[in-house]
DNA sequence: CCTGTCCTTCGTCCTGGCCCGAAGCGCGCG
DNA sequence: CGCGCGCTTCGGGCCAGGACGAAGGACAGG
């Protein structure tokens, strides 16, 4: 823990409109140009890079320069992790008018690299259930059984070991319950879009910062993922 | 999720220092006048009575007034786990000069009203491990052998109950990994209180808005959980 | 090399929010 | 009943920081 003071100043990285909207756009993964969040955040070019700037100078956002572009990410899982639970505080403390995604989101989408929602948190529950992953030092670590089917999946283990963490939980604010991160949820989830078993919604950006974190889950992936893991998400 | 404006507004509430000491003091679970939040945050009457309004109307805090005395306490579990998740961004994000507790704070410490710390985190593996708990709707429900246990440990299972939530996940920011929260959880601390397995400090309040939420874990208790839920903590 | 694009820096204005001192309420105690 | 204490409300001063327009630097392409 912190001092009020550092533990404020963090958190005020976050609590001004334009820099949520930018960073809720970052929660989907993307890495996006300045231009881009600026559009994001309803603001003019000098304030987002502004706002940009002290973001990355609080070690929330990670910036990589290409060419006349400078794209920006989220700097790690925790800090998506911390929007995900912030978002979902506001939802149930101060609920005014839903976003107009609503239920779809809660199905399926992405927090950061990994699944989240009704999706992520049957996957975790899957894992644990089937003896495929076991509490470990910082976290969970698969088994031999879980090695073995996860691979026949079509999971990259070797890339989810080269992550810093290999997995954890992440809490889930629609579900209220724990989702998997680390290099284990990012490959997890990397498999489940390589093999078309969820899909990003293909629509415009614009305005909608959430929009390119919806997934869909397609009838292959309901059949394959509900076999392997013994669910079936209701609708 | 909600709107960045929405969102905004709530963390703009935890993210001023004179709010953040509030939260951060009341995040020991217990009730605090408005004087004491005062003291704690370093400011005037007024000023505090300001900020303990906002953050009253905006849901993180809520108010029993009692006699000429306010009390205030933390609104909802969710409130206290965000608090918890910020503090740990804040602290690896920007690690400036640590808080007088260090490693001591890391071991044992009450998160609202349940166990954090390596020991929260290590009750929470014990309880899956060995098939005491396992998966349920919204989070976990204890086994018919995990009653019996928990029953015979000392542990209010109909208390537990009562509870908006039986027990469900809450990320712990120094182990990165999950500790009980819900009314089992909450019942689960009482009883280690109330056995006195751990301790509070029992050191003047004042400033410091932490000490009041770090435990010690007593030797009775080291050995009487370590047998129950097979772990040694090492400290 | 010149042009267009993307982004940043600078200068300026302005709003929102924090703080304190003084005064006003409500409750408990003597 | 009247004093004292805890807390809130009111009024005024102050400063941080957000927004914009204009100008300046870097890079790709013709």
């Amino acid at each position: 823990m912190t001092t009020p003071a550092a533990f404020a100043a963090t958190t005020a990285l976050m609590a001004e409109p334009p820099r949520a909207a930018m960073l809720q756009a970052l929660l989907s993964g993307e890495a996006m140009t300045a231009g881009e969040l600026a559009r994001v955040a309803g603001i003019g070019a000098p304030a987002a890079s502004a706002h940009l700037a002290r973001l990355v100078e609080g070690g929330l956002v990670t910036v990589h320069p290409q060419g006349r572009h400078r794209y920006h990410r989220l700097a790690t899982e925790d800090v998506a992790a911390a929007i995900e639970m912030l978002g979902g505080l506001a939802d149930r403390v101060a609920p005014p008018r839903r976003w107009p995604h609503g239920e779809a989101f809660r199905t399926a989408r992405l927090c950061y690299d990994h699944l989240a929602g009704r999706l992520g948190v049957a996957l975790h529950a899957g894992l644990v259930d089937r003896g495929w992953m076991a509490p470990a030092p910082g976290g969970w670590a698969p088994t031999p059984a879980g090695e073995a089917h996860l691979a026949d999946l079509g999971v990259d283990l070797a890339a989810a070991r080269s992550a810093r963490r290999l997995a954890c939980d992440c809490m889930d604010w629609s579900e209220r319950r724990a989702h998997l991160a680390g290099g284990l949820g990012r490959e997890l989830a990397a498999c489940c879009l390589r093999r078309h078993w969820v899909s990003r919604l293909s629509g415009q950006d614009g305005g909608d910062a959430l929009a390119r974190r919806r997934l869909t889950i397609t009838p292959e992936g309901a059949r394959r993922l509900g076999d392997a893991f013994g669910f079936r998400l209701q609708p």
